[in-house]
DNA sequence: ACACCCTAACTGTGATCACAGATCGCGGCA
DNA sequence: TGCCGCGATCTGTGATCACAGTTAGGGTGT
């Protein structure tokens, strides 16, 4: 989800457990889930690997995320309390050091930036949302994150910290819409600014 | 999701095994998945079972299926083809069949129900949508299933079948709002049926 | 007759072995 | 010098064993 595997990156399950000290069983665990949702998929040759990814199934991607981060979106406004405010002030500040440092760093932007968005999606109290969009994240993330480790001078051109302002601003006002136009924007404008790179197949 | 297992029923993963003819690993695989994504759980002692359902959780998983089910209406009514259409009619003609019939069996009504539902959400052509919404009836058949069991003459009395009727109708004519509101009907119909019957926790 | 304890039979989980298949590299032959 | 082929080593997966923990039932003691 944050990047740290490139997509087509593969991995094997022994040295995986090995890095971590344990025995092959419950990374075998482990990555059979990320495999039965599409977010490791095992070759024919049963290599373990992040799955590339083509531009159609980035956009179809793109599309759900709209709809259901969205709603999301919307239904924080709702229900935010001021314990969530506060949690997600304190993350969009994160983000925004970060993204205005002189050498920002892209890791801690990546971070940042998760942890903000997730903020507002716990605020909806719907915790199967929260982890469906977590799906949707895992799925998405290496592509969306990877580059931008490649590319950290879009941490200052692109308008990520305008959209978080609004988004947040939305939030606490309880405007449904205008918090669900705000990530709408910000969805899409990472979107547009990673099928620009060319670097997505088909 | 069919109903088959009720909520709070407890399962052997060894005696699954052996009904199945098969060793106990690919049934921990398997169970693990559905205990990752909240569709079983373990016990503290271990045991595994069907999640019992509360009146909390059930209003929740209802909000997110009106979101998430209801875009798919709409991008079903955006995006069907002359095929994905027959194939509607044609389960959309199995459920009446089996509702109108004399002595409906409920297990079949259930299963029409299912393929009529999901050949809409395939029309989208997202199938990313597809297996979220896979997840959640996996959390919420249990029970809307199982009580449908209970209670065959709901079949009769419910109004299931005009809800399909209006959302074959407009998906087929692609009518996107009115496609999304004949699904939220049939959802908010099935819903309030289980909370009348007073058997959800809390 | 009733209550308590102990034992035997289960539970899921981690580790290890076995196996079929694929891949990569080294060595030999042309 | 270049290419082909064989073998060693890797891959994930299924099966089996070991283990800690719980549960339920029967037998014993009061």
């Amino acid at each position: 989800m944050s990047g740290e595997l490139a997509p087509g990156q593969k991995m094997s399950l022994r040295s995986v457990a090995e890095t971590l000290g344990v025995s092959m069983m419950p990374v075998r665990e482990a990555v059979a889930r990320l495999v039965a949702d599409q977010s490791l998929e095992v070759l024919p040759n049963r290599a373990v690997r992040v799955p590339l990814m083509t531009l159609s199934r980035f956009r179809e991607l793109t599309a759900v995320r709209l709809a259901v981060e969205g709603f999301a979106a919307e239904e924080a406004a709702r229900r935010r309390t001021s314990q969530d405010m506060a949690e997600i002030k304190r993350f969009e500040e994160a983000f925004l050091s970060e993204a205005r440092s002189p050498n920002p760093q892209a890791d801690q932007a990546v971070r940042a930036n998760k942890e903000l968005h997730f903020a507002v999606y716990r605020a909806t109290s719907l915790s199967t949302l929260v982890g469906i969009i977590e799906g949707l994240w895992l799925k998405i993330g290496p592509v969306l994150n990877f580059d931008l480790k490649i590319s950290p001078e879009r941490l200052r051109t692109g308008g990520a910290p305008e959209h978080h302002r609004k988004l947040v601003a939305a939030v606490e006002a309880g405007n449904e819409a205008a918090a669900r136009n705000a990530l709408v924007n910000d969805i899409t404008g990472a979107a547009s600014f990673i099928e620009s790179t060319g670097r997505l197949l088909d």
